[in-house]
DNA sequence: CGAAGAGATATGACCAGAAA
DNA sequence: TTTCTGGTCATATCTCTTCG
């Protein structure tokens, strides 16, 4: 017998210990950037390189079978590829550490793999109730933990698992309520925080209360709807729990009613919409669909935002004490804007925006003009100066009928 | 009792070949 | 070609039994 051949038939190549991290990675390497299995293989090698000598590799792991272990993992609807093929396609986000990682890898070992525009990956097939999971997932690890170490039988077992099925299949197959979806949506969203606000609070990022430690992010795919809902109702209720989401208002004066009034550390922050995907909902469509109003709320107004608002999204921040201060050094700005009457009232009701009112109206162009100053003074990106000022324009009734006309426009654009 | 062991069952990694 | 699918094998986990 021929030993060295010997040795090939008996010498199997190890086997890849694919822990939760290494099945997160391959599927950051499928959704983040272009199929390209010889540059997959090269990165996965690059960065597992001790662990996989430590199993006994001497030449990596074969393309094939990084190709097969990721269609594995969504065949199985495996947790790990739910978790990163059912987030936000977001490079900035949750991933953002092995994106880096695999960036670094591929500038280090002189490989040119284009990285992906946008999500490409058929996730219809996922189906969370046979997701096999490495680990329970952050929504029903609880239930199922108690269960099974209080009672530990396999019919409770069944039973926990029947519910928690249940609850997949409810969030899978209801569309999510609320949600604002296209062409309804306001442009733009306008966002208020301060010192004593929830969650990440940054001038060019957000992030909600819930999701502070990012690692432990879940989108609403993953939840039932009445989870959902709970969170959603207590977010509206302002009850002093952590949140899954951020409020924001479809006009500027909401915001900036509450930074006069609660002025430490008060930021205000411009939001395109469009760059949040779907996850946007309505507080009104929550409020009507469920009957509910708390006092005279009804959710007019306040879009609650999934999770975090990136830094892309976010067109411009600036400190109340910085509108305070312009308006200080500019008495035409100060005379539009009225922040002490604004300040004065305790809600942005009616009787407030009578009040703006009864300032008078101004002629479009001059309107036009200081409203521009301001914007620019704020650093507002003249691209999107219509639409704020058009906002602003209604919101602080700078005419009492009517939308702003041409010569608004041409005001504003003379301060740009 | 509870620890240890044996057997049964479930899960994970992967291949080879079919299908597209 | 790439992607999908059925099946194998090894290992992990569960369950039941035995024995000190």
């Amino acid at each position: 017998m021929d030993l060295s051949d010997g040795l090939n038939y008996t010498v199997k190549e190890p086997n890849v210990s694919w822990n939760p991290e290494k099945k997160q990675f391959l599927c950051c390497l499928f959704k983040f950037f272009e199929k390209d299995l010889t540059a997959y293989k090269a990165v996965f090698d690059s960065v597992y390189e001790d662990d996989l000598r430590t199993f006994g590799f001497t030449h990596g792991v074969k393309e094939s079978t990084l190709n097969t272990q990721w269609h594995d993992l969504r065949r199985s609807s495996h947790f790990e590829w739910g978790e990163v093929h059912l987030s936000p396609f977001d490079k900035d986000g949750r991933w953002s550490p092995f994106i880096a990682a695999i960036r670094r890898t591929l500038a280090t070992l002189r490989i040119d793999l284009p990285e992906k525009a946008r999500d490409d990956i058929d996730t219809s097939t996922f189906d969370p109730t046979l997701h096999t999971s490495s680990q329970p997932t952050s929504v029903s690890s609880n239930h199922l933990n108690t269960a099974l170490s209080k009672y530990g039988g396999k019919e409770c077992f069944w039973c926990v698992q029947e519910r928690v099925n249940e609850e997949y299949i409810q969030a899978r197959n209801k569309p999510r309520e609320y949600t604002t979806g296209k062409g309804i949506l306001e442009p733009l969203l306008y966002r208020w925080s301060n010192v004593d606000s929830q969650g990440v609070n940054n001038k060019n990022l957000y992030i909600a209360g819930l999701f502070v430690d990012w690692d432990k992010y879940f989108s609403p795919d993953m939840i039932s709807q009445e989870k959902f809902d709970e969170y959603f109702s207590n977010h509206i209720h302002r009850k002093e729990v952590s949140s899954p989401f951020i409020s924001t208002f479809k006009s500027m004066l909401a915001p900036v009613h509450r930074a006069v009034r609660n002025q430490e550390g008060a930021i205000i922050s411009i939001i395109e919409s469009k760059k949040l995907g779907d996850l946007v909902y309505s507080a009104r469509g929550f409020c009507q669909k469920h009957q509910l109003r708390i006092g005279r709320y009804n959710g007019g107004g306040e879009y609650l935002i999934w999770g975090k608002v990136p830094s892309d999204a976010i067109i411009c921040s600036f400190k109340v004490s910085t509108l305070k201060q312009i308006a200080d050094e500019h008495d035409d700005i100060a005379e539009i804007l009225q922040l002490r009457t604004i300040a004065s009232y305790k809600h942005n009701q009616r009787s407030l925006k009578d009040a703006l009112e009864k300032r008078g109206g101004y002629l479009d162009h001059t309107s036009g003009t200081i409203i521009g100053k301001l914007l620019s003074l704020l650093q507002v990106p003249f691209e999107f100066s219509g639409e704020v000022g058009i906002g602003m324009y209604y919101s602080w009734r700078l005419r009492k009928r009517g939308g702003p006309g041409k010569a608004f426009q041409e005001g504003l654009n003379a301060c740009y």
